[in-house]
DNA sequence: ACCTGAACACCGTTCAAGT
DNA sequence: ACCTGAACACCGTTCAAGT
């Protein structure tokens, strides 16, 4: 047996995925990243173009997991559409830090998921807004929407909202005062 | 004359900032910034003890000027006192987006404003959310201001807000309804 | 066909040596 | 006192050579 090294696209992103939460997003070098799946780094450019290809290859994988996660939130029922949402969201950005800051509050401009998968994404936030906002002014809702809960997840998880109460409880509170805000 | 190069720490930061601003933050390298400085990259330990402390006083910088703009919105009257706020933080961001990104959405730890920081940079605000929502809840109201205001500037500047309409005037109204789910 | 050793240019950082 | 040349370990990336 020459080379049972058994790694592909998936593996190696899951194993990025791994290593990111464990170390941090800058800890991840291509050589421990290739030690980690026993083969060498030049390796991992039989599968990836650059490291900013394997990269946007795990923001990829965090859209769509957090997509799955928003679509299967929208099944259950929930008083405030939008809390169900904004829950779900909050609940998977805690569950993958690294990931979640990686895919949405990353500044280099080609390491960002496609405008394919954004859309995606915010087909169930879409629907929970629509819910509440009159149709007309619904997309703006939406970015409202969708900036409040990645504007706290974000500032949560960059340790910026540290000091004192509960942050889960301050979170509902705020995204209910939004809902109110537009008429629900 | 010995080594007539004249920099010190507040040039160094400077030099800096001028230079995420044009290539980006990730483009940044020791090398780079003192060959611009007209030294030589080891030089630059003299002022700084890594890089890491350099980009936080950047990232102090940065939240110091933001500050500052706050105060000076913060004079100037206006019917909805925390919309002049969010759009004077608006305004900042954009015409300092690499700086920004930095400071206030950068992954890493120990590159964040230190706290005291980010309380003076609290109160303006503070004092816009008091005059619109109830004392008793006005950190809450604060918290999801910020989180909404640094949240529509974060996916702004990301491009993840690309598609269509006035960006400029969603954000007026979402900010607006926000104030209106406070009661005001 | 798939993997790797060796090499390249570039990093951040240290420190003895220069002025 | 202040600066730098040279060196170190580590990057991402390329490519000829190995199996």
């Amino acid at each position: 047996m020459p080379y049972p090294s058994q790694v592909n696209v998936d593996t190696i992103v899951a194993k990025a995925r791994e290593m990111i939460e464990v170390e941090g997003v800058e800890a991840l070098s291509l050589s421990k990243l290739a030690t980690a799946l026993n083969i060498k780094a030049p390796s991992l450019y039989r599968y990836f173009d650059s490291k900013n290809a394997l990269l946007r290859a795990l923001n990829g994988d965090t859209a769509m997991r957090l997509t799955e996660t928003m679509r299967a939130a929208a099944e259950t029922q929930h008083d405030n559409p939008l809390l169900g949402m904004a829950l779900a969201y909050h609940e998977f950005a805690r569950a993958n830090p690294a990931a979640y800051q990686l895919a949405f509050s990353s500044a280099n401009d080609d390491l960002r998921p496609d405008e394919q998968m954004l859309e995606q994404l915010a087909l169930p936030l879409q629907a929970a807004m629509a819910s509440i906002s009159g149709e007309a002014d619904s997309l703006t809702a939406l970015r409202g929407a969708w900036a409040l809960i990645h504007g706290f997840v974000s500032l949560e998880l960059t340790g910026q909202m540290r000091r004192g109460g509960d942050l889960e409880a301050t979170f509902v509170r705020v995204v209910e005062a939004y809902s109110r805000g537009w008429g629900s």
